[in-house]
DNA sequence: TTGTAAGCGTTATCAC
DNA sequence: GTGATAACGCTTACAA
């Protein structure tokens, strides 16, 4: 492979002169540019962009820790920041936790290594002193999906509360009293806020929180199937459950049809997030839609206007509020 | 950032033998190494990976391009490179061609630039010549769902034409005879190797084509759901469709049940990859198995393989068969 | 406008 | 075992 030496060599011009017609830094003389580009042509010239950022302490590419690289929501988080750095010319560099403390450091470490100019973290189990650690250190975060105090600024978060909130308050205002709740696992904060959610709506509205009908899943379809297979099971009686997330609706309605019962003329079903499928299931999901993709955009916009100085525009909160979505998986029984 | 050198001035010793105790390439005094350790942790030492690159000729990562960051193909195809390479210590680098001749290539000059030490490409756009040219350039590459004839040993694909052929076998074979063809864009070659094998089967079965029964999608839903309303408004009768692939058959389900038909029950629909949703779906989709997973670790296990001098083991051949899923979208109408 | 040369933070080859 | 020191391929003052 080619270096830049050989380049200038093959041009008849110096280094410099070849930096200089790369990255246009410098006016350069338009017959002697085109020598040089000639050069690297006819080379096949590729930059080293090892060798780049290390003289030049910048590495134009963003690190992005993500819990999978399978799965609707964190492809929305990818496509989302990558569509935006895009054009302009940023790179992303995605590295995966897979919600493990230890692979989630150990991929948060490979981004600091390779010298990211930012990064943008979905941080499941990082501890808050960590990321405050790591943000004081220099390098520019952004926070997806967490609300820490010391951070105030850095995160980008939904308000999983008032969605879950709303989502409750949704069936009860479609007269449902028995309301179960299938959580997501709770040692996730997310999971925890928005199982919080459902009990504040339940206190607003005289329902005093039955033991029987909560269930803890996993957020994922077997979680779900596990879950309301129990809560069916259990010969409580319920009308309608919320559901910690999209995909543990699905779980619990194949659950459901399975024991012969439907959705929502038996049982009515909101799920959270809104993924892409949760709209072409049948019954069509109600849910509380999660704009994840947006909010990916937003953090890409964030770093471009703050570390690369680019003056663009749209910002908006650091805290977004969720809205409903009404399809068909819910039956109004007043 | 603190650099090795501050790391060894602060341990009082050399670079060098900050960098053996580092890698473990050389013997250390548990002494030394110690100090050394301990001047690591309280600088917070992280080095740079770039300079490593550059300084060693190995950046122990590996490319890999795709078209898109969303979609259950290609988070698959991530994550099954992702989790054998993350067991060896390698790393991916991910870049999206977005179907775009001109992002494609851009994205495999970036993966170039990064000096990957492999690449693992999903090529759409890009021509034979082209990646034959950057394999013949030293670069170990591996495409994915490819055969080019000169690059045998390198190309890992399944047999589209075989899987179509199947597919359409087996609606044969349950009874039908009038069977519609929802494309893929005719563009794309596994598009075009799928609508051959449907053409074979009907050969074989001499039934003749009917163009009136072949519509061109474009492997989304959208493209599905509007193939399937043409086919189904221009009156033409058909009592089964095979779709280019299960995307394509979502949207072909949606148009069918939208005009009150059922599926299977008034037409029967077969898939093409398998993906996640294909059996959540109601009704569960009969289709053709693509282990797109499993051929990306495949991939990965080749390049530990040839490129790290790991001694693995599990290779198998370079064309995989697909293999038929029966569900409960197809009604036999013996 | 162009060239020279000193870094950038590592690894690797020698000596010692 | 350990320490100098020359690469590695590029950017960027500083000169010219």
């Amino acid at each position: 492979m080619p270096t830049i030496k050989e380049v200038s060599e093959h041009a008849g011009v110096s280094q410099a002169t070849v930096s200089r017609v790369m990255n246009g830094t410098a006016k350069v003389v338009e017959e002697t540019r085109v020598k040089v580009l000639n050069a690297m042509k006819e080379l096949g010239y590729r930059p080293n962009a090892h060798a780049q950022s290390l003289a030049s302490n910048r590495s134009n590419s963003i690190g992005l820790l993500i819990s999978e690289f399978d799965g609707p929501f964190y492809g929305a988080l990818m496509a989302g920041a990558e569509e935006i750095f895009r054009k302009h010319k940023k790179r992303i560099l995605i590295s995966a936790g897979h919600g493990d403390e230890k692979l989630e450091k150990e991929a948060v470490e490979f981004l600091l290594g390779c010298r990211c100019d930012a990064l943008v973290l979905h941080a499941e189990t990082l501890s808050d002193e960590y990321l405050i650690e790591q943000a004081n250190q220099g390098t520019h975060v952004i926070l997806i999906n967490r609300n820490i105090a010391e951070m105030e600024g850095q995160c980008l978060y939904i308000d999983n509360e008032q969605g879950s909130f709303m989502a409750t308050e949704y069936l009860i205002e479609k007269g449902h009293k028995n309301i179960a709740y299938i959580a997501g696992p709770q040692w996730k904060h997310d999971a925890r806020e928005r199982f919080w959610g459902y009990q504040k709506a339940l206190g607003k509205h005289n329902i005093s929180l039955q033991l029987g009908l909560v269930e803890e899943g996993n957020f994922r379809e077997s979680g779900g199937y596990q879950a309301a297979s129990k809560l069916l099971d259990s010969g409580h009686k319920f009308t309608a459950v919320v559901c910690g997330n999209d995909q543990t609706a699905y779980g619990a309605i194949s659950a459901i049809e399975e024991r012969g019962l439907k959705v929502p003329d038996d049982i009515s079903i909101v799920g959270f997030d809104d993924l892409p499928y949760s709209s072409l299931i049948k019954p069509k999901l109600t849910t509380v839609h999660f704009p994840i993709r947006q909010i990916a955009a937003e953090a890409a916009r964030r770093i471009l206007q703050d570390v690369y100085k680019e003056k663009n525009t749209h910002t908006f909160n650091s805290c977004v509020q969720a809205s409903m979505v009404e399809r068909n998986s819910v039956k109004s029984i007043t």
